[in-house]
DNA sequence: CGAAGTAAGTTCAAAAAATGAACCGAGTCA
DNA sequence: TGACTCGGTTCATTTTTTGAACTTACTTCG
């Protein structure tokens, strides 16, 4: 499968891995969520090639994840601020905190702490069924086709190189 | 940063990713949760190089993610199964099928719908915070360096290559 | 004034990774 | 015997990533 196909599958991971599925995205993104904003900073925090940045910034841009905005005019210069839609993307990172703090820690426990200001707890994100809140068991979960399996407009392939 | 770097990062996303943070490795683990266990039909479903798949899946076994089980004698064949370790990212997948479903669905609707056998719904995951058990908004959250911070146990690197 | 610095890129050669096709090995099936 | 299966390996080609140098339009320092 090419990687341009991905965006066209009628699997809801497949189209969100077009958007997010590769070496430096989800760093960014990660960044983004502790206040990042800016080209530098994110290029000198995460170390990635400059080529990688700007093409990765573009393509988060393109899909409504980051909002490119001017913060000045003469060398006019953007900054990269998380969208409603980027947002969004939170309970991802949580999501993958919460297993890696689970599974990938040291001896020593998790690298960093993540407090809920609305309780005051250290806390870790739990995962839950929005019809019955019940925790989610993979085995209790069946996968079916739904309104827009065959959708022609939802198989679109992002243009060549993109 | 190099690639190898990541799993020493004091960052649980950054680990995370140095273990499932390319291009294949969630869609095998998709395929995980949707019942394949054989190097044919992930490789089938997938449409992937074999070389990288052989990569892949010895890398998820290293990581304790999936078990690399003989299931037959003769010429010795073997199976890959979500390990206790793998059946917890359930929730990555939930999370990112769930963004994708919201945002990246076509007019038609999502591809996909999930059935809560348990309460015979058609859910979505919910991400809420285990103390309080209110949904997470990322400008309530404060992150700050855990007991695992400086853990040079850790920071182990990842062999050359693996 | 000129020199150095800054921020956000672009360009380009070299290295690494992914791709796709062919091949392999131990056994089964007809 | 010859074709087929499954789970790989090998290898030449293509694509992507990397890292370093360069660019552009300013601003600040001396």
């Amino acid at each position: 499968m090419k990687w341009s196909e991905l965006a066209g599958q009628p699997c809801p991971i497949a189209r969100a891995l077009s958007v997010f599925g590769d070496r430096w995205t989800l760093l960014v993104l990660r960044d983004c969520f502790l206040g990042v904003r800016r080209f530098d900073e994110f290029r000198e925090r995460l170390g990635l090639p400059r080529a990688v940045l700007t093409e990765r910034l573009r393509l988060l841009a393109d899909e409504g994840v980051l909002d490119r905005v001017a913060y000045q005019q003469g060398p006019e210069r953007h900054e990269y601020r998380l969208t409603a839609k980027g947002r969004d993307l939170y309970p991802v990172l949580l999501a993958i905190a919460g297993w890696s703090d689970r599974h990938m820690a040291g001896e020593a426990g998790p690298p960093l702490r993540h407090r809920h200001a609305r309780c005051g707890q250290d806390f870790h994100a739990e995962m839950r069924c929005s019809e019955c809140g019940e925790p989610l068991d993979p085995r209790e979960v069946e996968v079916r086709p739904g309104a827009g399996f065959a959708d022609p407009r939802a198989r679109r392939q992002r243009p060549a190189g993109g």
